[in-house]
RNA sequence: UGACCGAUGGUGUAACGGUAGCACAGAAGUUUUUGGUGCUUUUAGUUGAGGUUCGAAUCCUUGUCGGUCAACCA
């Protein structure tokens, strides 16, 4: 069998299956594909798989991709998502060849109807939405004609042009395809063409008070675009047959619509509408917490565009409905964050230790990551107060524990050897400070003490440390699927998924952090700074932890 | 009791009539100045029943199960 340029070791998904067969067959000289959110929300999980299958298969094949803001309902939508898209889109990596709105679009689409309409395909009714869908049908039952169906094409001609002028009310006629009321296909039983909607658009203005509807934008957008291959979810298989008639009857350039499953991610939600309830209700705070799902929320996590890319590529493109592991995007957010994350130390819950032989405080120079031979050093100082995790101490000696204890030697990372000598203790018994003796001879990098340790702490300077606060996160819902259990989603919220810690001790260095960084502390996980973080209050969110074997 | 879509380890995804593979998760070992990383090993799968075929995850029939569709949303 013979591979084409385009094929690399891995298989082709069945859409790009599809796209380099047609490229193959002549079909197409070059291929377009559109990316379509409607300006109604921000972006999240699923739509970044939507851009890394639409963008990316565009970028594999030699072609080209749009950004469309799906805009046809304007009581819904708003500039502010507008942007916020826009954002998100540069963020992930992916660059569109043009910014387009539906509502570019709207006088071309008003001609279309005129011309559904003059050819008999098309016709205003004056049904109100419930005698609709009463006459509709059920999936089992065949509708009923419109009493409306027949009115000439010079009565249906005018009254749309007087729907378009304004001299109906809301909801008091529609323009329907004139297509088949006994079809199986429910959506083929007359749609909706045209609404009259008295809202002001983010885009037109007051220009309008006719929209189109989805199907009568979506797939004529499409085809005015010339794009070849129109990518969605399944939701809307049901969809292609009206998206075909429409464009066989305008007789446009065909656009093929192509359906793959959405990705889902458990323990969490995949809907605009429900994680629009979410930061509404205040369960979150906004689209952008680190707890959402959202693009703009895993980005001021610290995810990284390259994480969610290369969870996309892993979790694939398919017809069924999935939902993914979120612990496959935890595993290519520590591959990526591995390899560029600078090592720092910082210990959450202190406990002091005095370093009874040390008088002069000492300088140390630490690399910035063992994985990057390239990455520098950083300038530590090693004094006679320090601060370990008070859980780095255990007072009763345990077996395979790499912790300390009294009597026991442990090296401190990128500083010496220590042994603990004795413990001070309050009048109430817990421990005021731990006593230890460095070997000085043990330095970090030129160990000559010969001494074997079970274990390595991290650490900070007493004198020298700054206070930051850590933002803890666990998962948002407490069961897998939270739309698939009985009652409300949110019943289902996890009321600890954020854990804040209010005072943290960090190596001085981590003053100068800025977003350009991500962050390992050393043992504890990945971190990237707050967006709201200030010199005076240094906020760090845990992006996610270290893989732990050993806790289990 | 309609139409359409789908069904491969716990999860996700390959195999295009010819050895069921990969990744995550799980387990074990090894390395390690992060109980991180790396490396090695390993557990576990074709929805049931028929049929076609030398040979079926794949083709056919049928059952079962799951999803979608009755918004003037997209």
């Amino acid at each position: 069998m013979e591979k084409s340029a385009t094929e690399e070791n891995k298989p082709l998904n069945f859409i790009e299956e599809i796209i380099d067969n047609d490229l193959k067959a002549g079909k197409y000289e070059s291929i377009l594909t559109r990316f379509p959110p409607e300006p109604n929300g921000y972006l999240h999980m699923g739509h970044a798989a939507s851009i890394c299958l639409n963008f990316g298969v565009a970028k594999k094949f030699g072609g080209k991709t749009n950004l469309r803001f799906d805009d046809t309902n304007p009581v819904a939508e708003d500039v502010e998502y507008v942007n916020s898209i826009q954002e998100d889109i540069k963020w992930l990596g992916f660059e569109w060849a043009n910014v387009f709105y539906a509502s570019d679009y709207f006088d071309t689409l008003y001609d279309y109807a005129v011309q559904l309409i003059k050819q008999g395909d098309a016709y205003v009714c004056d049904l109100t939405s419930e005698e609709i869908a009463q006459q509709k049908g059920t999936p089992t039952e065949a509708g009923k004609n419109s009493p409306y169906r027949n009115r000439s094409v010079e009565e249906n001609l005018d009254l749309f042009a007087r729907m378009k002028a304004g001299e109906f009310k809301e909801g008091e006629k529609t323009l329907r395809a004139k297509i088949d009321m006994t079809s199986p296909n429910m959506l083929m039983r007359d749609p909706l063409l045209y609404r009259i909607k008295f809202a002001h658009h983010h885009r037109t203005g007051d220009k309008w008070c006719i929209y189109p509807m989805y199907d009568f934008a979506h797939g004529q957008s499409d085809s005015i675009e010339k794009i070849t291959h129109s990518i969605c979810t399944l939701e809307f298989v049901p969809h292609r047959e009206v998206y075909d008639w429409l464009i066989a009857k305008l007789g446009i350039y065909p656009s093929k619509q192509y359906e793959f499953a959405r990705v889902n991610v458990n323990y969490t939600v995949m809907s605009k509408r429900k994680l629009l309830q979410l930061v509404n209700e205040k369960h979150v705070n906004g689209w952008d917490d680190p707890r959402m799902p959202t693009i703009s929320g895993m980005r001021r996590r610290g995810i990284t565009p390259t994480a969610i890319r290369q969870f996309c590529e892993k979790a694939g493109i398919a017809k069924r409905e999935k939902i993914n592991e979120f612990s496959l995007l935890e595993f290519c957010t520590r591959e990526h964050l591995n390899k560029i994350a600078l090592r720092r130390m910082v210990v959450f819950n202190p406990i002091k230790v005095v370093i009874t032989n040390l008088e002069n405080e000492i300088s140390l120079d630490i690399e910035n990551n063992p994985e990057d031979e390239n990455g520098g050093k950083r300038h530590v100082i090693f004094t006679k107060e320090i601060f370990i995790e008070k859980d780095d101490f255990v007072e009763t000696p345990q077996k395979k524990i790499f912790k300390m204890e009294v009597g026991k030697a442990i090296r401190l990372k990128g500083a010496f050897i220590v042994t603990c000598t004795n413990v001070v203790k309050n009048e109430d018994d817990t421990i005021s400070e731990i006593h230890c003796t460095y070997h000085e001879n043990s330095k970090s990098g030129n160990d000559k003490s010969g001494i074997k340790v079970q274990g390595t702490l991290h650490w900070v300077s007493a004198q020298y440390a700054i206070p930051v606060e850590i933002r803890e996160y666990d998962r948002l819902f407490k069961v897998e699927n939270p739309s698939d259990e009985e009652g409300d989603f949110k019943d289902y919220i996890n009321e600890n998924s954020l854990n804040v810690i209010p005072n943290a001790y960090a190596e001085p260095v981590l003053q100068q952090a800025t977003l350009e960084h991500h962050f390992q502390f050393l043992r504890k996980g990945y971190f990237y700074l707050d967006k709201t973080s200030t010199a005076e209050k240094i906020i760090f969110n845990k992006t996610v932890g270290l893989k732990d074997n050993w806790s289990k």
